[in-house]
DNA sequence: GCCATTGTAAAACGATCGTTTTACACTTCA
DNA sequence: TGAAGTGTAAAACGATCGTTTTACAATGGC
């Protein structure tokens, strides 16, 4: 089916150019040329350029969570240097979409509350996981570590990953009985 | 003189459209009308939007940096939270700003990475006051705790601070002589 | 062999974008 | 008194926005 692949070819062109120059900043017109196709292909496929926002969070969402099927907070650490490695670092891209639409567009901002609230029991578990109990205060440090090397890496790189894994090791060291 | 009153409307207002819904869906025209001033005279005082954008970021890296006149990581957290319950909490808006223009936007960008370097080196002076010397490796720490307090409070609120102020807390303690 | 389906290319839609212009009113100071 | 400066209101600029339409070609299952 073909359809598939121009849908796939879709959404990664669409993430790319969102991830690189911006939601509102890209244009449907250089969307339809970088995903090789004509816009009336690009609309029947993708609905509304709105809908397409959230269907490339949504897909972000699912690799992303992927990742995160780790059983120790160093390993949840480690994932994130080799996706800083591979995708480079311009911040988490649900973050992005929220400031970008101020929070009003109903469609997209489902999509990026439904993705931090996963995010956030995914966290807890592996805390939970790590240390052998549940840990609420340990698991919120460990979240805001890891947003905070998401968000630093824009400007400071790998380096601020590898701080919040060594702080990370500090604190979950420190909570283990 | 009028023109002071005028530039200081002008820039408050739209250092708060762009913050509250994004710096490339704030229009012009809602841009005037918030202002209380016709277009003519917003563009005399701004010259464009590329450079209002500069100078809503200029001016706001001054109010931020006051805020970090302190000698103690604790108090450092603390000036966040203070800042997180007056203004709220939707995320760097440098960082915003990097993320809307791409990075390709050279005014925007400046400003954007002026600031962050004297972020990081105003850390780092904090840290070494707060400990004794000079400590590069807790330093990009507790940037890290910072960067990630203000991105997780946009969903946590000031739990999100309140646990990097804990988190710093003890990577501060192990640190100390 | 035919008719959905699925695609392309390109023009055109009205709306809105950032910006400039036109025309006019109010100060203020020489 | 009058010129310079600073402001407003509103129309208009060309460009670009997201989206739809028109006209037509290729494909593959019944």
């Amino acid at each position: 089916m073909a359809s598939m692949d121009t849908r796939k070819k879709l959404i990664a062109a669409a993430e790319r150019l969102f991830d690189r120059h911006g939601f509102t900043a890209t244009g449907m017109d250089r969307l339809t040329q970088a995903a090789g196709m004509s816009s009336r292909t690009l609309y029947k496929h993708a609905g509304s350029k709105t809908a397409l926002m959230a269907t490339v969070l949504a897909e972000r969402e699912k690799r992303f969570m992927r990742r995160l099927d780790v059983s120790s907070v160093d390993a949840l650490f480690a994932e994130l240097e080799e996706w800083v490695r591979v995708e480079g670092a311009r911040g988490c891209l649900f973050l992005r979409a929220h400031g970008e639409t101020g929070g009003e567009t109903p469609e997209v901002e489902a999509v990026v509350v439904a993705h931090k609230e996963a995010f956030r029991e995914r966290i807890a578990e592996i805390v939970a996981a790590d240390i052998g109990e549940d840990a609420p205060a340990l698991a919120e440090q460990i979240l805001v570590l890891y947003e905070g090397a998401t968000a630093a890496a824009i400007y400071r790189g790998q380096e601020a990953v590898s701080a919040a894994r060594a702080a990370a090791a500090v604190l979950v060291g420190r909570a283990r009985p």
